[in-house]
DNA sequence: CCGATACGTTAGCCATTGCTAACGTATTTT
DNA sequence: AAAATACGTTAGCAATGGCTAACGTATCGG
């Protein structure tokens, strides 16, 4: 049971994900957006769809793959947890230094 | 010249990150928060130092890992990119699909 | 000066990953 | 019925990844 933010963050499936955004497609138009093989493709879908991130629709000799929501959502939420953790505190002081203001002193008294 | 998301993905990278949230630490008290060697925590510290999400302060026999705001902020922007290829559409979809709404056609007329 | 501490570094191992090529299968076309 | 299309599946390969163990190197304490 692979991790599902590592599932996601692999470039050629981020691009596929985003591929899919603008609706369902299948396998090989998809593929052809790739440098890499049909079958390649072929397996990144399968390895998302067991992560519960897309679906496919079979219809005839083809299999439209499209994004699921509540994956998506998961996703989401994975993200959010890991920015959640406190890490804004650090991101405010990033904009607050972009703002030429003195660098605050080391964290952790 | 590593992908900075599929970086920032990997669980044991995850942690350090989250780790380091809540300020700077040394490498062997963060070891000791792993079930694996501090040698490999040093490479992973290694890897994300090289992908300029953390830095290290070098202080007598101490290396003192902290995150670069910069660089998370980077990481901020590449995952708000790879969200904003419409997929928030989507996921408009699922929060109204889960409100007991029936199922919208599938996209792509 | 010597042992201990805190690291980075390296080599080597094993598992995983991403890939291609070839094949199998269902569906459509002719 | 045969060829073509659109897939999944499998095997097998090269590369990568994460890990440990051992070593090298500063720095600190005695």
């Amino acid at each position: 049971m692979p991790d599902l933010l590592e599932v996601a963050a692999e470039p050629t499936r981020r691009r596929l994900l985003a591929l899919l955004a603008s609706g369902e497609q299948a396998v090989t138009p998809l593929a052809e957006q790739f440098e890499v093989s049909r079958s390649a493709i072929s397996q990144h879908l399968l390895l998302l769809a067991e992560v519960g991130l897309v679906e496919a629709r079979k219809e005839g000799r083809n299999r439209y793959y499209s994004l699921v929501p509540e994956g998506m959502d998961r996703l989401r939420e994975q993200v959010a947890v890991f920015w959640a953790r406190e890490l804004d505190v650090l991101v405010a002081d990033a904009t607050a230094l972009a703002q030429s203001a003195p660098p605050s002193p080391p964290r952790h008294p």
